[in-house]
Formats: structure tokens, sequence, C-alpha cells
DNA sequence: GTATAATCCAAACAATGTTAGGTAAACGAA
DNA sequence: TTCGTTTACCTAACATTGTTTGGATTATAC
């Protein structure tokens, strides 16, 4: 299928191994920290050097975002499907909360990255993604299990829609607003969830 | 009681247009746009000449989340006190996503911006604010009207937390995930709060 | 074996935030 | 008024940034 030439296994791992290096600067010292230079000078390249296999200091950006897709992704797979489906919508917004905890500058490049011009496309044309297309089939097990009630002008993607923002604000909120506040987060997140699924089941 | 020496007042209008001419520059180009220099060449300041009104580049950005502040507490206040406690809920929320909507670049500038570093306060013992504060009393309101009920482990404050979120969920997913997705959000989102309120109010 | 393409670098460029040092004006007190 | 001090402001420089240019070296393909 995917014949790889050696010199395209060479520059592909070289690559990784970039990202992989941008990704501890990032967490090492945050965003200010993660400069160009200071990741060539870490993989033993000149400057100039990276260009060969990133078009800009943004398209390694966007390489960690997709990255940090990937990951949070993994995430929200790791809780079992197996729970009912109200405790599976918790546990997703939950999971979701405790990926931006545990990778916080990650997290935070990939949230407050503006999505690359294009001309608009409607909601429901728009293909989910794996991650969204995730909690799409959550929502959508929840109502035929008669524990979420759609209604006229709010179906099923006005609620996966509205459970993403609920759950991107408590993550956000306490990354950003709140980094200084102590607070019980995690009954708080799952209460917060909860108390939207009983207002979504009546 | 305010005694200001004309001196004092010319410093003061000056940091002012300097501030006001950082903001036209954030509206027009972006986050990218807004370099001291070209603040400077606005206001027809040398760019060291600023430093005489603002210690740094960042302490002009945490003037500008300042006013955002200001301006989003203003778009809170416009919203009726006359409503029933629900409805006025819903319409706070309504008016944070409407703010945030009208002031791109100025709303996400502070939505991104980090809390300063400082030793973790409780929840419970920080000033509310004013923002904060107009929430948790709309939020009080409602209790009191036995609209909204608290449980244990989740009261005023989780309450207001929660709504807080979803509001900063909703208005920060539309500017940044989904600013080229056509969507009816102002309905959606009505929805939403309206859903949550719902759940918490049984 | 030779032409072509992929790698990689040194050096320079333009733009950034910031500091040093100095000038001139405005101010406050004698 | 006069004198010392603070304020206001600028030129010039510095250290860093992302990026481009042009060329050298190396690997690949024919």
């Amino acid at each position: 299928m995917t014949e790889l030439t050696p010199r395209e296994r060479r520059h592909a791992r070289t690559r990784q191994e970039i990202l992989d290096t941008a990704l501890v600067i990032l967490n090492e010292g945050g965003p200010e920290g993660l400069s160009l230079r200071e990741i060539a000078r870490r993989v033993d390249y000149s400057p100039a050097g990276l260009y060969e296999y990133f078009d800009s200091k943004d398209d390694i950006i966007d390489a960690l975002c997709l990255e940090a897709d990937r990951r949070l992704l993994s995430y929200l797979k790791s809780v079992p499907t197996t729970l009912p489906p109200d405790e599976y919508l918790v546990e997703l917004g939950l999971a979701y909360v405790r990926y931006a905890s545990n990778n916080r500058d990650h997290f935070l490049l990939r949230a407050t990255r503006l999505a690359p011009e294009m001309p608009p496309v409607p909601f429901a044309e728009l293909d989910p993604g794996e991650t969204f297309g995730l909690l799409l089939n959550a929502v959508q097990a929840a109502i035929d299990a008669g524990i979420i009630h759609t209604r006229e002008e709010y179906g099923l993607i006005e609620i996966a829609y509205s459970m993403w923002a609920l759950g991107h604000g408590l993550a956000t909120l306490q990354l950003t607003n709140l980094s200084n506040v102590e607070f019980e987060y995690e009954s708080a997140d799952r209460a917060a969830i909860q108390t939207f699924i009983r207002g979504v089941g009546s």
C-alpha cells in the first residue's frame, strides 16, 4: 500500500522528533518558550534546517494541535462504553476536563487556535470528525435509551453542541480565569453535567 | 477627594488614548497586528515613549483585558432586571455570548489570558467581582423564587460556576472551533441555557 | 558515472519588545 | 525669578524572534 522509501521514513522520523521536542518545550516553559530556534537547538539543527520539515512555525503549531486532538480522543475513548448512556455522557465530559487539566499548555494551545479561514459550512454538512462523532453517538444512544428527549429546534446536534460547550467551558475556565482558585472542581463538574442531562431528560 | 493635577490629567488622557488606539488595532488586525511599534506610530510617539505610560506591552494588554471586563459587564447590566429569574438567567447567558460575538478579538484576548501567578485562594473567600457577583445574585434570586434547587455539594457557587462555564463554552466555541460553521447559534444557546436551568430546577 | 533531487547550514533580513542615555520642558520651592 | 528635580520624550542600540537566500554536501535514480 503505502510504499515508503528509506528516505521518506527518515524524513517522517525527523519530523516526528521535531514535534516531540516542540511538545516537551511547550510543557516545560509554556507557549512563550516555544521558539523555532529553541527547537532547532534541541534537535541539533540550524533554524533554517527545520524548514525542510515544516513550512513555518505555524505549521509546527498546527501539527501540535492535531496531536492534541488525537490525545484528547484517546482520553475520551478510555471511558468504558459499558456504562449506562447518562453516566457515559458524564464521564465523557469529565475525561475532557481531565485531559485539559493534565495537559494544560497543550490543551490551551489547541483551544485558543482559530479555525483556518474557509467558506462557511452548515453544521449538519460538516464532517463531525472522530471526537465530535464520539459525542454525537453518545448523545444518540441516550436518546435511544429514552434518557434524553429532543424537542423541535433542539435536536441531536444542538444537544451535542451544548454538552461540548459545557465541557469546554469547564475546562478552559479552570485553566485560565480560575487557575489560582481552590475548588472541588471534579465534583462540581460532575454535578454540572448531570444537571444538564437531567434538564434535557424531562 | 481625588485631586488630580493638570499633569496627571494629561497623563491619564494620553494613557487612555494609547489604550483606545491599541483596541482599534486589535479590532482591525487581530492580536497579530497589535505591536508596540504600531501603537506608537498611530499615536505619534516613539516606541520608547510609550514606556512613560505603560511598563510593558503586557501591561497594555492587561489594561485591555480590564476594559474587556468592563464592557462585558455593561452587556450583562443591559439585560432588564424586571424579567422573571429564570428568563433573566437565560438572557444573561445570551448577553455573554453576544458580547463575545460582537467583540471577537477583544473577548478572545481576555479569555485566553492566564490569571497572574498567585498563591491559591479558595473560591468561597474570593472577591466575586462585579461580573461574577451579578451572576451570583441572579442565581440566588432564582433559588429564592424556588426556580432553582440546591443540593448538598451543589450549592450557589457551584451552580453559578456551572452557568458561567456553559456561557463561556458557548461563546469560545463559536469564536474558535466553529468560526466557519453556519448554525442557528442563538436559538441553540437559548435552549442550552434553558435546559440547564430546567435540570437544576428539579 | 552523472545528473537530479533532498538535506542542511551560515549569513543576512526585517520586525519585535526593551533598555540606556540624553535633552528639553514643566514643575515646585526659595 | 531662580534653581533643582521630576516628567516627558526621543534616538540609538540590543537581544530575540521567524524567515529567506544561496550555496555546499550528500543521497538517490538512471
